[in-house]
DNA sequence: GTCTATATAATGATAGAC
DNA sequence: GTCTATCATTATATAGAC
């Protein structure tokens, strides 16, 4: 790994660990076991890190909220979505702890969330489509539900993991599966009996 | 105002503005102003202030969600509690933006911040419970189901106001009406036709 | 690309006079 | 309670040698 790598994953965890806030370039450089005048060589300011690991973060979104496969899909593809997305956010949680905050202080930063954010949205509405057509969930009323549907969808998934952060509670197995029976609750308006 | 109180003040409105890492003592100071050394007879550090102003908002939570009067509930009363809800998140919108973040640094103010919120959740189930005594909303199938209710419809009111900041939108009548809908979604399935 | 050394500024916090 | 003055520490960032 080169030091322009190395520089990435040491800040990716001390970020998670500490908060970017109370990481500086020196710790960074330190734990990388770099010098300082190096990280500048490779960035030129903690922003710019941090603006990588967004690109990485929405790289990661873009593979999950594909529209998957040609065949019907089932509940199963759901449940995969559902969990990737919950892996993606705890590999980049130091970024939805303070994601509001971040975006404020970079807005070219926050028209690149929206964009990436959009068509995780748009893949995901075309998913709950698909299961339409598939039989496997109820047509919902017009787009308008559709689009309360996502969107309700989106909150709670982008939420849970730092819901269950906030309340003390481990983000383990048990954890997941709470967060993915939230979801079939969110979803359930749909389900045929 | 006493100056304490000018802190507090001062405190907030430039936390809701820059973020609480980008604002110094210095700053505060500055603004309310008083001298550095004032603050910090009022104050020992900075954390002590953001405490101080979390404890705020716990006092207006516990306020917001009372279990509400002896007499049978409408649904008005769960959009009172809603909206009020949302203009507190607003007051209080630099802790929702980076609560995650701040609640890691402090133990004790996360042992704090369930506390309150244990007591919100609870008054928010009794009103739950209210209305399906009165009659307006079906009964759950069991305590699970109310407890999963619940807690989806505490994620969505919390976030809703920082989620439209994120798409950049603006927290006004329209954003509010569309968040008290999207609740209205979460509800649905107990409602009676 | 990488290092050491350093400039410049800001930060949190205290001492001591009034 | 409030001020001025000041300290030690840390942060970001750059210059220049190798």
């Amino acid at each position: 790994m080169n030091n322009r790598q190395r520089i990435i994953e040491t800040s990716l965890s001390l970020f998670n660990e500490r908060g970017t806030s109370a990481v500086s370039t020196n710790h960074i450089a330190d734990a990388a076991g770099i010098s300082p005048g190096n990280l500048y060589y490779h960035f030129s300011n903690k922003m710019e890190i941090i603006r990588t690991l967004f690109e990485r973060l929405f790289a990661a979104w873009d593979e999950v909220f594909q529209l998957p496969v040609k065949r019907a899909p089932s509940m199963t593809d759901l449940e995969k979505m559902i969990t990737a997305n919950y892996q993606i956010i705890w590999q980049y949680r130091f970024v939805y702890r303070e994601q509001a905050a971040l975006l404020r202080q970079d807005t070219e930063l926050q028209a690149r969330y929206l964009e990436v954010r959009q068509r995780g949205y748009e893949g995901f509405a075309a998913l709950i489509e698909a299961y339409v057509t598939a039989g496997v969930l109820s047509p919902p009323a017009d787009d308008k539900e559709l689009a309360t549907l996502t969107e309700l969808c989106w909150i709670v998934s982008e939420q849970w993991p730092i819901n269950l952060e906030l309340r003390g509670r481990a983000f383990d197995a048990d954890g997941i599966m709470e967060g993915t029976n939230l979801m079939r609750w969110v979803l359930r308006p749909l389900f045929k009996e």
